[in-house]
DNA sequence: CTGTATTCTGACCGGATGTTCAAGTTTTGC
DNA sequence: GCAAAACTTGAACATCCGGTCAGAATACAG
């Protein structure tokens, strides 16, 4: 890690800290990914960070606070990287772009959704707090927005719950899973391909199903 | 794994063993998919069957012999409780099946469910491996199937591989993440009628992509 | 430079957990 | 009915892990 060069005295006074938090969130989800939540030490964390033991704990408290931390960091990743429905452009540009993003998320950061769906599996409380405070609202608006969509012939009326918890489960599925997708596709790697292929059968299924793609 | 080849006598000569090791699988799958693989300790497994931690080691020298008992349990019971496709009956017929049954699975046993999602997303070793001894050449098999009936006109060409993959994680979230599913439906406990509205929607939507249903 | 705040870290502790063992009890084969 | 095999079980062991702490080291402000 290089220090650059020139920084003011003010911002040094945050710098470790904030380094140092960053660096532990990453290394932490990464190992919670690879290893699995509870076979996770903070002793794997440390090495792999290059860091006693002490000083994790020094920045969070327990391994629970680590935990909760790592999955913040994931959800407001995702909340910032996902966009909002957008009432004028449609639903099949919305919803093309919406199973792309969320592919794309697996793809790219499959360590993330790995950790949020170990967190959902073991039902660990705050995990879902977090779904009721950030998406049981968002689900709300958008089923809205499906809704005039509706009303203007755009689509045909879709139960809204189930098409989304299915979009959920066919995306994510690439990054939770990726272990027995690996296997049914015989690859040792997923590659770009496999995920656009996923892209395509996918948005279609769903545009279908939406009554917007013709057949 | 290897049962006493001969049964002349009485049964009684396994009755005891037989019976213990029946109760130690499917108290220790429950927990299991309670409190997650690692997180289970043998003395709960112990104290929910009413038996003394050493007893269970009698029967299963190491947590990880019984979670494999476990596992391969699991896959028992569904490879016996899942129907074959078969070619005769036609596309429409048989999808809809699978994903019945698949559903019904998930309603009626999500503890099996939650268990192999639990090994799959950790990536335990021998996971991974029964899924190439067993579903790999049933996929095979599949393909083949759903390939005939392509050439008979009964249905448009689709990339098979994706499509399990797709149909297995719809029907298995509803057990696997119920606890997201509950928050996003807003109810306690999930009921029949959800799955049958689950039911509803993906076999539409599986349908319409293999062409078979109208718009 | 000096004092204060922040960061670092080795050593340690208490508790939990998988596993073993040896001594008992019951069941089985004959 | 009796010896052997199978089963039971309390107790103990070795290990590991999360968490604490006191004091050293470093960064910062004035």
């Amino acid at each position: 890690m290089s220090e650059s060069p020139k920084r003011s005295k003010n911002q040094l006074k945050t710098h470790i800290r904030a380094q140092n938090q960053a660096l532990i969130l990453e290394t932490a989800e990464r190992i919670f990914a690879r290893q699995g939540l509870a076979k996770t030490t903070t002793q794997m964390i440390a090495d792999e960070a290059g860091l006693p033991k002490a000083n994790i704990h020094y920045y969070y408290r327990s391994k629970k606070d680590l935990l909760e931390a790592v999955l913040e960091r994931i959800l407001q990743l995702w909340l910032d990287s996902v966009s909002q429905f957008s009432e004028e452009l449609g639903p099949r540009h919305n919803l093309t772009r919406y199973i792309s993003e969320k592919l794309d998320q697996s793809r790219l950061n499959p360590s993330a959704s790995k950790v949020f769906a170990m967190a959902l599996i073991g039902e660990e409380p705050f995990v879902l707090e977090f779904l009721r405070r950030f998406f049981v609202d968002e689900l709300q608006k958008e089923k809205q927005t499906l809704d005039r969509w509706v009303e203007q012939g755009l689509m045909k009326p879709v139960p809204v719950e189930h098409l989304f918890i299915t979009i959920w489960a066919m995306t994510q599925t690439y990054a939770d899973f990726d272990g027995q997708v690996k296997v049914l596709l015989q690859k040792e790697q997923l590659e770009e391909s496999d995920f656009d292929d996923a892209k395509q059968f996918i948005t279609r299924m769903i545009l279908l199903s939406c009554g917007i793609e013709e057949v």
